[in-house]
RNA sequence: GGCUAGGUGGCAGAGUGGUCAUGCAGCGGACUGCAAAUCCGCGUACGCCGGUUCAAUUCCGACCCUAGCCUCCA
């Protein structure tokens, strides 16, 4: 399998580190408010891939945090007047709803940094005795010039880090390019006590903590969304690596590109940021997914209402081709063919791996030996199960619920499709014609098959 | 300014040194009472300028343009 690692800027070929046991990383969300559709993304992204992990290697320890500490969250308790524990459980739990909702199982661990307070005072006490770290003031500071690789991951040296930087710098700070591993918390915010005075941990030290609690010392693959790249990982690399004297921390890291609404970054002052629980009441979780899917993971994607009826005419005909199959039973032990597993393994090529998948649909189309169907169904509902598509029955998926307002309900459709069924024996096709007109009018699309009519909502 | 991605047919979006991506839309045909679904076929697509090559959308260089990151951010 080849991933394209942003530490070596290039598509490399995976060697785990242990085959019997493969281990990542990716950074969740922080549940301070409903997920967005950009935190679908890597959700889904990376979701794909342990997927694809699981049917190669026997175990896959997947790891996708909560953060439940954060300033944010801070203020959206303080807003409520509530404890941060009400904030966090809430968006937690929703944020688990809606990525279900999207297909996304659950990765084997969903830690959160209050749980492992212990875990990351500990990382950071071992940085501080190895002079990686300095107290100053009540915080703890990462020393970035005590780590020469830093930079590495960005592909930034020094010069520019400094260059860039465009906060006033911290006077207790060493060097204006260090970073915050623990800081003082007033009486009035959350805190926890330390070797350092009651406070709380920066934003960077939990992943590396958590990694190491759950994963161990060396992980395979550690992703995250693109912007992450710095300062957060690049930072993680530092802790990571200096508090394991010197051990690799991730052999492969992946990034997801961006998402952006109607060609413009998603962005609260512009008001166009898109909530995850807001898009799943107007259409179904695998048209998102599919849209999340259509493009290869590290390009960005654009969220349009185009591209969104796209998936959802594109998700019209795979079901399609698992419609006209009918009853045929998917023929036992035929998986997803080769050509499907190649594109997925060559970096995550969603978009070609799905090309495939409309190549067995087509060819589903066109079968008519028995043995055939059984299998291309069988190829096709693995090929979806890769992917997390295709995973509702044909008759679920074209009787979902209508997208127009006043379409009639089930039981009226059937008996309008009676009264048809009758005019067409004696062919009246007038009558017919006027019911299906009605029908298509009214939001609802009747086909006559070789079965017989059926119907779906437009 | 520094760093990193990109610019492909009406749209979305892969890919490749020399016949096909794929999907949606469109056009023609088959099928149908008519449709729909489906099948078959069609469309002189690769930002601009040079270079390498028998051959470049694909490699190299310059240029133009777009997006992201540069300590809130998936």
């Amino acid at each position: 399998m080849q991933l394209h690692n942003t530490l070596t800027g290039s598509k490399q070929e995976f060697v785990p580190l242990d085959a019997q046991r493969i281990t990542m990383y990716v950074c969740g969300p922080t549940v301070y408010s409903y997920a967005h559709i950009g935190n679908a993304r890597p959700a889904v992204v990376f979701d794909v891939l342990a997927r694809l992990l699981r049917r190669r290697y026997p175990q896959v320890v997947y790891v996708r945090n909560i953060t439940d500490i954060d300033d944010k969250i801070n203020a959206a308790a303080a807003k409520e007047g509530v404890d941060i524990r009400v904030i966090t459980d809430r968006y937690a739990a929703i944020y688990h709803e809606d990525m279900a909702a999207l297909g996304v199982l659950p990765p084997d661990h969903a830690p959160r940094v209050t749980e492992h307070l212990p875990q990351i005072i500990a990382m950071i006490e071992r940085l501080i005795a190895s002079g990686h770290a300095y107290e100053a003031q009540g915080h703890v500071l990462f020393h970035t010039q005590s780590f020469k690789d830093y930079g590495q991951l960005s592909g930034r040296d020094e010069q520019a880090l400094m260059a860039g930087a465009r906060v006033e710098v911290a006077p207790y700070k060493k060097h204006a390019g260090d970073f915050v591993l623990w800081k003082p918390s007033s009486a009035d915010q959350p805190g926890w006590d330390s070797p350092w005075g009651r406070g709380r941990p920066g934003w960077h030290i939990e992943c590396s903590a958590m990694a190491e609690a759950l994963l161990g010392e060396t992980i395979d693959i550690h992703g995250g969304g693109h912007d992450l790249i710095f300062p957060h990982h690049e930072n993680e690399i530092a802790q990571s690596t200096c508090a394991h004297g010197g051990k690799t921390f991730a052999r492969y890291w992946l990034h997801n590109g961006f998402l952006n609404v109607d060609s413009q970054k998603m962005s609260k002052s512009i008001g166009n940021v898109l909530l995850v629980h807001e898009l799943l009441k107007q259409m179904p979780g695998e048209v998102i997914r599919l849209v999340l899917l259509t493009g290869h993971y590290r390009q960005p994607i654009d969220w349009t209402e185009e591209v969104i009826g796209e998936s959802r005419k594109k998700l019209d005909r795979l079901y399609g081709a698992l419609r006209e199959l009918g009853d045929v039973a998917p023929a036992a032990g035929v998986r997803a063919p080769a050509s499907f597993i190649a594109a997925l393994e060559d970096d995550l090529n969603t978009p070609m791996a799905l090309a495939e998948l409309f190549e067995l649909a087509r060819a589903a189309n066109k079968a008519s030996d028995a043995a055939e169907k059984a299998r291309l169904k069988a190829q096709m509902l693995d090929a979806g199960a890769l992917l997390g598509l295709l995973q509702s029955t044909p008759q679920d998926w074209f009787a979902q619920a209508p997208a127009a307002a006043g379409a009639p309900e089930a039981a009226e459709i059937e008996a309008q499709l009676a009264a048809r069924a009758d005019a067409r024996k004696n062919k009246q096709w007038a009558e017919s014609d006027r019911i299906r007109d009605e029908l298509k009018a009214r939001g609802v699309l009747v086909e006559d098959s070789k079965d017989g009519q059926r119907w779906r909502y437009l």
